[in-house]
DNA sequence: CCAGGAATTGACCACCTGGTCAGAAATCGT
DNA sequence: ACGATTTCTGACCAGGTGGTCAATTCCTGG
């Protein structure tokens, strides 16, 4: 995984030579972070926090990730492939309204079940992307690119209705992940969310509608 | 205005008895503060930072604004009209078409010429909305319920493509302040801004291609 | 069973940051 | 001109937070 190998050269990580059973400690550790940096940020979390949540105490979490920014690095470098796998596998599928149909679809599960690293994706891009402003300028770049060329293709062939096909995805991805980053706007405008099938329903032939063309 | 009134019953405004010239500190610190509890968050926002930015004295800042709370709420305030009154004057004009396209240019023009103050909306709401969460489960919520109902007339009316009225919504805002907030990612995926014309007109045609099912 | 490394902890510290305060300038009404 | 009020400042403080450290407990391999 480019992405991830990309990520982990942006700074050496801080979890060396464990070979006990703390593996597990890890993990609760990541996903305290995640929940705790996802709501607030990463001037706003305190790795006290973090370190209750995961059961631990405060200079054990620190055992383990040495500094407060080399835990943020691992929680983002654990999100990232999240992010970018399914777009990278879009192709698999030859029939592009098949193809897109299962990437608005995946966008929208993922914004379903990890809303909280969507959240942390965007508050990072939001504050200018410091750490990852190498991966979107390199690998993601590079997967747009191809991906571009890929719908532009299918557009070519009438597959699609013809647009810019990057911004094409900025609409996929904006739409698909608001319902994870703003879901307090849209449960307090409709009192539902995506785990509500059929609202995920809803939203995802909204989503189609406007990617497609039709329903 | 409504959604101001809510916001200021929420918390009592610190600035009182002002009669002098400070009114322009005021504005300089409102704009100063925004600069910097967009990139930063509440939490990581410093008020050093945001006075030196308004070029004056910390202590002279906090005459002004008792407390960083204060100051929050206040910038707050002076954003969210921006983001509510082009949704509240989308049916002043009769022609379905052109009441949208017009409504999606407006978000668009929006997110190029205060993507800050898109970005400080978007904080606050993927914060959980602590301060905003009235005002979405009134004004907001009342403002959707009623442009829900004029856009399910046009729909019916065949001037538009029948799908759910919120979900629409929610993809014109999502994509409209993509480019807002997110531009660093949109930076370095494109190079370009929407400050670009040529740009611009992209992202609108794609968005309104979308949203009407024809460009 | 024991030695040695891994895991864990309480106590501690340096530093930053929001906020205070007494008083000095600056400004205004009269 | 002058008192009164607003504006501004340097010095300061209390609380919180990231991070350290010596020391203890826990495992595990031999």
């Amino acid at each position: 995984m480019p992405a991830t190998n990309r990520l982990a050269a942006l700074a050496s990580p801080s979890q060396a030579g464990k070979t006990r059973g703390g593996e597990a400690n890890v993990e609760r550790i990541l996903d305290a972070a995640l929940a705790v940096f996802a709501v607030d940020g990463f001037a706003g979390a305190r790795i006290d926090a973090i370190a209750e949540r995961a059961g631990l105490s405060k200079p054990n979490l620190l055992y383990y990730f040495r500094t407060k920014a080399d835990l943020y690095l691992a929680v983002l470098r654990r999100t990232l492939d999240m992010w970018l796998v399914p777009l990278a596998e879009m192709d698999t599928q030859s029939d592009p309204v098949a193809a897109l149909t299962g990437y608005v679809t995946r966008k929208l599960e993922y914004a379903r079940d990890y809303p909280e690293a969507s959240r942390l994706f965007a508050m990072e891009v939001m504050r200018g992307a410091p750490i990852l402003n190498a991966v979107l300028e390199n690998d993601l770049k590079r997967l747009v690119a191809s991906r571009s060329a890929l719908l532009t293709r299918w557009m070519e062939a009438g597959h699609l209705p013809r647009r810019d096909p990057v911004h094409l995805l900025f609409m996929i991805w904006a739409t698909t992940q608001h319902y994870a980053d703003f879901s307090t706007q849209v449960q307090a405008l409709t009192g539902r969310t995506l785990e509500d099938p059929a609202f995920f329903a809803e939203a995802r032939r909204t989503v189609l509608l406007a990617v497609l063309g039709r329903a």
